[in-house]
DNA sequence: CACATACATTCACACTTGTCAATATATAAA
DNA sequence: TTTATATATTGACAAGTGTGAATGTATGTG
């Protein structure tokens, strides 16, 4: 009925520089001023991406003086991994093959 | 480096109809006219969303006579789902914890 | 205080996307 | 053949998205 809260959370992923972001992350937290260094992008565009990715649940993050902190959420990813587990999924035991009625 | 290939995958699980119809053929091959009872879409939608998500591999299809079938495809949901584990993860073993150097 | 740093916000713009109407193509039935 | 059915394609349009320049807001330093 209502995908549009998931439909929110994938399109996070659905970016070449958030995507760099998720795998700059995994080798531990870092702060903003880090991570504009690896990617080429501005610094406000880097703001945007880090909201968007933050408003998924895929990244937590707290203050600190100046600085941003930001790291991936273990439960975001996993809560992630089991809601796109929900469609991208063939039900085998339910699934009776083919049981399409447009020929009857 | 290139994100580009994963990015537009992700984009097949990036609209409510899409996700709609992921769900509708986890009980078994349908056709496109099935398909187009469960969902308020036109046919030409229809069409154009079955495109994308063939396109990425998720849906299998043939053509038989006037119809399109459409089913899971088995190893495209696999290697979806593990694509996405590829940056919806957190990795712990390797991930330092606090790693930032921007204190320095 | 003034100045620098880290980040957020606003704005404008080009590009993409989902949608439907109209049309085209293909297959089958009468 | 004509007609109906199933699907694909094209075109147009509104809405959404990523981007950077400019600006705003904190926070820390001298």
């Amino acid at each position: 009925m209502g995908y549009r809260e998931d439909v929110k959370k994938i399109k996070a992923l659905t970016d070449e520089n958030r995507l760099a972001i998720m795998i700059a992350l995994q080798h531990g937290e870092k702060c903003g001023c880090d991570l504009l260094e690896e990617l080429n992008i501005t610094q406000s565009t880097l703001s945007h991406h880090m909201k968007i990715l933050a408003d998924s649940g895929l990244v937590d993050y707290y203050k600190e003086g100046k600085w941003m902190h930001y790291s991936i959420s273990a439960d975001g990813v996993q809560s992630f991994r089991e809601m796109i587990a929900t469609y991208a999924r063939c039900d085998c035991e339910d699934n009776p093959g083919i049981s399409c009625g447009c020929k009857k």
